[in-house]
DNA sequence: CATTCATCCTGCTGGC
DNA sequence: TGCCAGCAGGATGAAT
C-alpha cells in the first residue's frame, strides 16, 4: 500500500515527534512481528531514515527496520489508544507509536549496524538521493529485457515506486507499460527519468494517496487520490486525449494506461 | 543470471 | 439476502 511518498510523509511527521525521545517499553501483540525488543528498551531515538519504502529507526548500534507492506500504519499518539490490527506498540517518553497492519505483510526487524548497512545497500537507487542522476538511471536500465512496468516495481533497481505511481509515471511519460526497457529510445528514457521525481514530490505535497488503508501518523488521509490521472480509472476517458483508459494485469498487478497516448 | 508466478494475510466489493 | 470469485498501495522464493 504505501509507496515512497506515503512512507516519506510518515517519516517527516514522525521525526519531528520522536527524535531524541527514549524508547521505554515495547509490546508485541502478534508473534509474526516478534523481535528482541528488550535489547533496545532504554535507547534514545537518534534518527529515522528512509530508503525506498523502508524506514530505519536508529537506536544507537541497533536499527529497527520498519516496512509497511500493503496495509501497515504507524500512528503516533500522546496516550496509548486502541486501533484495529495493532501489532507492535512502542512506548516513548513523550507518547506512543502504534504499528498496525491488517494484512500482515509489513516487517519489523531489529538489525545490528553492519546488517543494517548491508540491507540498506541492497535497496535500489532512491529517487530523492543525490545518486539519482540520469547517468545512474541509464546504468540501471542498461540491457534490461523486462517490461518497463516490472522494472519500475523492482526495488533492487529504483526503490520506492509501487503500483499506483508506476502507472502514473508511465502515463506522464507517454510510455506503454508493456514496453521492454531495452527497446526504449534515449529520448524515452529521458522522459521516464524526468517524470519519476516530480510525480513522487507532488504526491508528498498532497500527503500521499489514500485509497483504502493508508493513513498518516496522525490517522488522517492523504489527498493525491484526487489527482490521479490513470490509476483506478479503467473505462474513464484519458485526460489528455479522451480515449478510454485500459486496465491490464502486468506482473500480476493491475496496470492502467491510455492505449493511444502511451506507445 | 533473469524472469514469471504463487504465496503470505485479511477484508471488502460486485456479480449472480 | 447469500455466496463466492476477484481484488487490494508489497516483496520473496521457487520454478523455469
Amino acid at each position: 500500500m504505501p509507496e515512497l511518498p506515503e512512507v516519506e510523509v510518515i517519516r517527516r511527521e514522525l521525526i519531528a515527534k520522536i527524535k531524541g525521545q527514549k524508547l521505554e517499553k515495547v509490546e508485541i501483540l502478534d508473534n509474526k512481528f516478534y523481535f528482541p525488543g528488550k535489547a533496545v528498551v532504554g535507547s534514545e531515538i537518534k534518527n529515522l531514515l528512509r530508503k525506498g519504502k523502508y524506514l530505519f529507526l536508529e537506536l544507537g548500534d541497533w536499527h529497527l527496520l520498519l516496512h509497511l507492506g500493503m496495509s501497515g500504519q504507524l500512528i503516533f499518539t500522546e496516550e496509548r489508544r486502541n486501533f484495529p490490527y495493532e501489532k507492535v506498540i512502542f512506548y516513548l517518553s513523550n507518547g506512543v507509536l502504534t504499528f498496525c497492519d491488517q494484512r500482515k505483510f509489513g516487517r519489523v526487524e531489529l538489525l545490528r549496524r553492519e546488517l543494517k548497512d548491508k540491507v540498506w545497500q541492497q535497496i535500489g537507487l532512491d529517487p530523492f538521493s543525490a545518486q539519482f542522476t540520469f547517468e545512474r538511471f541509464l546504468q540501471v536500465t542498461q540491457g534490461k529485457s523486462q517490461r518497463v512496468k516490472d522494472f519500475l516495481l523492482n526495488q533492487k533497481r529504483i526503490a520506492g515506486i509501487g503500483n499506483i505511481y508506476a502507472s502514473e509515471i508511465l502515463f506522464r511519460s507517454g510510455i506503454h507499460p508493456q514496453r521492454k526497457v531495452n527497446t526504449l529510445s534515449m529520448a524515452e528514457k529521458e522522459k521516464l527519468f524526468t517524470h519519476i521525481k516530480p510525480v513522487l514530490e507532488e504526491a508528498i505535497r498532497c500527503q500521499g494517496t489514500t485509497i483504502r488503508n493508508y493513513a498518516r501518523s496522525n490517522g488522517e488521509t492523504g489527498s493525491f487520490q484526487h489527482f490521479l490521472l490513470v490509476y483506478g480509472k479503467a473505462g474513464k476517458s484519458c485526460p489528455r486525449c479522451g480515449s478510454l483508459i485500459q486496465r491490464e494485469k502486468i506482473a500480476n498487478r493491475s496496470t492502467y494506461f491510455c492505449p493511444s497516448c502511451q506507445k
